[in-house]
DNA sequence: GTCATTTGGTACCGATTCAGTCCCGTTTTG
DNA sequence: CAAAACGGGACTGAATCGGTACCAAATGAC
């Protein structure tokens, strides 16, 4: 099904959430609350996040959770990258070297091109776009001839 | 890491081996050897494909698998859906309704443009493009129109 | 200075999923 | 009828994933 793993989607929801006030300090267990997902996961996942410095982080008693770049700066890409990984359909797309038919195979272009693709497609999804969905963007999208599979789970 | 599964790579393995020689008829054993994957794991494979009608297949002492259409009208995204399930990046899989937010999801709008990029992308690469590299095809994915400021490497 | 609070890191377990194999039935041909 | 080949599941071991727990380090209140 090429999905995402359900951390990456935790990973969106809480980015999202916080995207709503940038501004923002939140605890780990505030935003445990808001997401409706148990504290340890959430913690877990917000751990990930601020690693790959999407998130800055403050102990302590006021400690918390900031957005450490505006929403706008932000992409699908780079929360989806910081919870699982380097993003990639194939092996020798997440990373040269994997794959040892690499030289030889004649797929290679094909799916380093799709790999790109689907690169671009999540990171031209900004946060502050997935966060407050204005009405389609630039260009209008046609909803009844969209491939469905989707949804996700949508925390409260 | 939005990986594609291994069975799911054979299918394509497997598909573009036999783009090669549309016309020919190949027994499971024969392609087994042909690719290198053990006769069992490339008959599951084979069967899944017959099953989505990519390939036809016969019984029988002449019996074997044949592409069921010419190679310029299987799409990457057709084996993979064969193999795997419908290609969808987020959850509540094809029926929808299973996530209760769903309608008030804000973030819908945004996975459902980032599922049909995907989709869009592996339904852009024929087997005949996928088995035989040819230059970049005459009317490449028009990311553009999608996501206004486009151009971004691959880097992961 | 001490203590409650909150993040940081890691190790761990249970469950689910995946890859791979095997078995048996059906079809076709010689 | 016998052999070759596909069709459809069932089963198993392994890997991955989701989730939890634990302890260390930092911060601020008192």
């Amino acid at each position: 099904m090429l999905r995402l793993s359900k951390l990456s989607d935790y990973g969106t929801v809480i980015m999202a959430h916080m995207a709503r006030e940038p501004a923002r300090s939140v605890s780990a267990a505030e935003l445990a609350d808001a997401v409706g997902l148990a504290p340890t996961t959430v913690s877990k996942v917000l751990k990930l996040l601020t690693r790959a410095q999407l998130l800055g982080s403050r102990r302590g008693v006021h400690g918390g959770y900031a957005l450490a770049r505006s929403p706008e700066e932000i992409s699908l890409a780079q929360v989806i990258a910081a919870v699982e990984g380097p993003i990639g359909v194939t092996e020798c797309g997440a990373a040269a070297g994997l794959c040892a038919q690499e030289a030889a195979c004649p797929s290679r272009a094909s799916w380093l091109r799709v790999n790109r693709v689907v690169h671009e497609a999540l990171d031209g999804v900004s946060l502050a776009e997935f966060a407050r969905p204005a009405p389609p963007p630039a260009t209008p999208v046609n909803l009844a001839a969209i491939h469905p599979g989707g949804g996700h789970t949508c925390a409260p």
